[in-house]
DNA sequence: GACGTAAAACTACACTCGTAGTATTACGGG
DNA sequence: CCCGTAATACTACGAGTGTAGTTTTACGTC
């Protein structure tokens, strides 16, 4: 059933440059991350090496050069990682896992309201899309899904 | 700011153990653990050894054994790997961590009469406290918080 | 007081990760 | 055709984890 997708702190980040920019070099992940994370070239390849050999991520040869490629979407990653921890902190059960998001973590007001429109929105159109809107401000998650 | 509180699995089945039975040896640890885990009795004395060294459990000792105790609740726990997850994959915006949790996860419909509920009491009483009820079912949480 | 036994201590080993240095390889230019 | 340069490949090393074997220690018993 596909590859491990629990991924670290550093292969997120090197992730999420994959994932926005759809096809990039060793280098050019190298300093998409300069700032976030000053690292040497050889550790971002060896990282993009490793992931690829766990099947996450593929590339291609362009003269010298390796192209490399998300093979997972964020979204995979997301179900993959949120999944795994439902299932490890409550055993899998999903409204002990939202609410300890509502208790216990700062939520504002306006999130209130927003999930309560969620829920309005779930519990009609029994179909669930439609749903990520402004809700994913700032998480560019095209190239979702299966 | 304390001990780092990201358990593995093993870890945390370990941990339940200790929560569960305010008090337990090393051997107590590892039959309990019998069926669910099937582990040498020097491992698990290993594991323990290594939670005690990072601070998250300690021990008194009576006779020649070890008596072992949570030194952090599964409240805590709970709570910073929540945290992390939330800030690794969502940049800690609760909002968007929530209506993942309700879009991609298999909510039923009682679930959500659960949520607005929830919503409901936390928009009127701004404490938070006496909602830890019946969401929590099948997971003991007492001696909880900090 | 010698011993068996059970507990804890120490040692081990394979694997992943973060991190990066060194070696190899091959293209492009002179 | 040789060489520099840049890209990849290989090697390294310390920390943490899963897993467990081996060694030491000490209590209780005969």
């Amino acid at each position: 059933m596909g590859p491990s997708l629990d991924l670290s702190e550093l292969q997120l980040s090197i992730m999420r440059v994959l994932w926005e920019r759809r096809e990039v070099t060793a280098a050019e992940v190298h300093d998409a991350l300069r700032g976030e994370r000053d690292l040497a070239p050889t550790t971002v390849s060896t990282v993009l090496s490793r992931l690829e050999k766990r099947g996450v991520v593929g590339h291609r040869t362009e003269g010298r050069q390796f192209i490399y490629r998300a093979l997972v979407s964020e979204g995979e990653v997301r179900r993959s990682m949120v999944s795994d921890l439902g299932e490890r902190l409550f055993a899998g059960d999903v409204s002990a896992f939202l609410s300890h998001l509502l208790t216990e973590r700062d939520v504002t007001p306006g999130d209130l309201t927003r999930m309560r429109e969620l829920i309005d929105r779930m519990e009609q159109g029994a179909d669930g899309a439609g749903a990520e809107d402004q809700t994913n401000r700032g998480n560019e998650d095209r190239n979702d899904d299966r």
